[in-house]
DNA sequence: TAGACGTGGCA
DNA sequence: TTGCCAAGTCT
């Protein structure tokens, strides 16, 4: 019989502290209440996925209303689904969604599987989802290892390692501190406490319940781990966007192509993002361009927008697969942020248009 | 395996 | 203003 039923000292404080600090949110299931819906929790892991709390908030409580189970997103059409996570960023999660929920539908009854490597084999779960999953929702022992469980224990442990080349080291540290019982608590707790209390910046290590167990917190500047290696230089990149309005007050929208940026969303006809400064509009007409371009920043690169602004008679017919859209109701047509900006632009420079 | 892949908040 | 950061995955 082992002498700790919960594993380390680490695992016993840590849980301790959860039982009276866990946060409420929406997709964990209340205290005492059975283990959460996996739905629920492989819905929300993945929206969590470089994601924070506090964006994902309204996507979830969206979601679980309109599509209460896996088998009712498994049949939403999928421009519905690309419309609906318009704004949350990073959109082939929301592609493999859609494809996840259908093969949990074809290939397991509608139901997730619930063990680690049958999780790992669904489109969208890489090595920390599947690992959450099977911890969170089925009461698996699982190595949960995300970017805060990656700085709780480079602290706990003082792994001096820069990442990514500490990863294994890391791993092995909370494969050693994850406990047998009670493995989704303790990952949750992890998670908690690298987002409240060992955060980043500032760690308020005065009131964590591990300060007795942390090597970083014996050194001079705990916050000093994960040590991290230097990131390179974001290039800055130039496009063009073309605002084409119909005289019946309707815009014209493409789709964009299923893989690379904003792929598959909803977009304004546009350039790529290496053009030059002046660009070749799509058609010989009167073109407004808007001062300041659109400054965005993606993961990558900064983009300057140019957005260019025309009106076209009822009898114009644009090249190219797209749609006529009621500018009026442009906000449901699910763009992504950065187009979402352009047209916020494109329609202010209409109506100042107007006006003189 | 390193780069592609969004967005918003904060210092 | 700029850079970092947030429950990573895919190729």
């Amino acid at each position: 019989m082992r002498v700790e039923m919960s594993g380390s000292k680490i695992a016993r404080d840590l849980l301790a502290h959860y039982d009276v600090h866990a946060r409420r949110l929406p997709w964990r299931a209340p205290p005492g209440a059975n283990a959460a819906d996996p739905y629920h929790v492989w819905l929300s892991e993945v929206m969590l996925q470089q994601t924070t709390v506090a964006a994902v908030g309204p996507y979830f409580e969206k979601f679980t209303v309109r599509w209460p189970t896996v088998e009712d997103l498994a049949a939403s059409a999928d421009a519905d689904l690309m419309a609906a996570w318009a704004g949350l960023g990073y959109y082939a999660r929301a592609r493999n969604l859609l494809a996840c929920a259908r093969a949990v539908v074809a290939d397991h009854g509608g139901r997730f599987p619930d063990t680690e490597d049958a999780l790992r084999a669904l489109p969208g779960l890489g090595a920390y989802t599947a690992a959450a999953v099977a911890a969170i929702a089925f009461g698996q022992r699982a190595v949960v290892v995300d970017a805060n469980v990656e700085r709780v224990v480079a602290r706990l442990f003082a792994i001096a390692t820069p990442l990514p080349a500490a990863r294994p080291e890391i791993r092995a540290a909370a494969d050693s501190i994850t406990p047998d019982l009670r493995a989704g608590d303790f990952a949750q707790a992890m998670m908690d406490l690298g987002a409240t209390i060992c955060t980043a910046r500032n760690p308020a290590c005065g009131i964590c319940p591990l300060r007795q167990d942390c090597a970083a917190v014996r050194t001079a500047d705990p916050a000093a781990f994960p040590v991290k290696a230097p990131k390179k230089a974001k290039p800055h990149r130039l496009g063009h966007a073309w605002w084409i309005e119909r005289s019946d007050g309707q815009v014209w929208l493409v789709r964009r192509p299923d893989k690379g940026l904003l792929g598959g969303m909803r977009a304004l006809p546009s350039s790529d993002w290496n053009a030059a400064p002046d660009a070749t509009p799509p058609f010989v007409a009167q073109w407004q361009t808007i001062d300041p371009p659109v400054a965005h920043v993606f993961t990558h690169f900064s983009l300057a927008l140019s957005v260019h602004t025309t009106h076209v008679g009822l009898d114009h017919v644009p090249a190219g697969a797209g749609e006529w859209w009621p500018r009026d109701r442009i906000g449901e047509a699910g763009l992504p942020t950065l187009f979402a900006r352009a047209a916020d632009a494109a329609m202010k420079e209409m109506t100042d248009d107007a006006r003189n």
